[in-house]
DNA sequence: ATAGAACTTGCAATTAAGTTGCATCTGTGA
DNA sequence: TCACAGATGCAACTTAATTGCAAGTTCTAT
């Protein structure tokens, strides 16, 4: 579990205000440690209205503690602080797993590239669809 | 401008029947050379349905003829073949203009780092967000 | 050349995910 | 502790894509 005074801090830090639900919101995505849609986040917080939600992330977007990024038609949504950098997404098409994979170094250069051609790149989203491992042995053995 | 029976030749290549509006959608992405929204394609095309596009691009995605990638909440399409290799794509937030990147190293240093993975990939999708050349300049004269 | 099976297309309705306007409530700074 | 800027909930709306079904076209085998 997440430590609530963590989150508190967090906000504090970026001088906006502290609310039972951005710190629920907030709470959420550092204990999933992981990236999370919307809806997941809905049902996780509660009793929460999904406007809520969408606005909570807009803001802890806005201040830099969340990033996101869409896979198909949905938004999924992480911490972004000096411990979570930008990094590529496998996303398998038969389970729906998100994974997030460790490429720094690939990252770097893909932002490189982007000053190398004058475009001042603030988001970049590497996300790869196919079959995961666990999925692609369970299809090849039936 | 696009030869129809270049479009007419790949559909019959690929063992799906040839219709006027296969052909007008297929050309359509061919001559553009660049990605498109569905709703281009529809505008473009003219007297088709918005159905039927989405219909006949899932066709061409599914013989390959077709790639599609998502940015925000929409999809955009273009011709996939042998001289149209995934690439990572830098859109404006300013413009919204859609700019392909030549990276075909990364892009392949990218799906062995799946293979890695034991991630079957089939759909490398790199997108960077920011603001472009042009659109930088203008904003920074005012 | 043609009949019929199989595939395509259009229309209307529906879905999924996110967004907006407005009224009410609450956290924060004086 | 008071007032006001900012946060929240509700209902309605938007956008982009998808589905079911009926009608029209293409292709294959004769």
């Amino acid at each position: 579990m997440f430590k609530a005074s963590n989150a508190e801090q967090m906000l504090k830090n970026k001088g906006v205000s502290v609310t039972p639900l951005r710190l629920s919101v907030l709470g959420t995505l550092i204990s999933a440690g992981k990236c999370l849609m919307a809806e997941e986040i809905l049902k996780q917080v509660g009793s929460i209205n999904k406007v809520t939600v969408y606005r909570i992330l807009e803001k802890l977007i806005e201040v830099k503690l969340v990033r996101r990024f869409s896979i198909k038609r949905t938004f999924y949504y992480e911490i972004a602080d000096k411990d979570h950098k930008p990094h590529p997404h496998l996303i398998c098409k038969v389970c729906g797993k998100v994974r997030c994979l460790n490429a720094s170094e690939l990252m770097i250069i893909l932002s490189n590239l982007c000053k190398l051609y004058g475009f001042q790149a603030d988001n970049i989203n590497v996300s790869i669809g196919g079959v995961c491992n666990e999925c692609s042995k369970q299809h090849s053995c039936k």
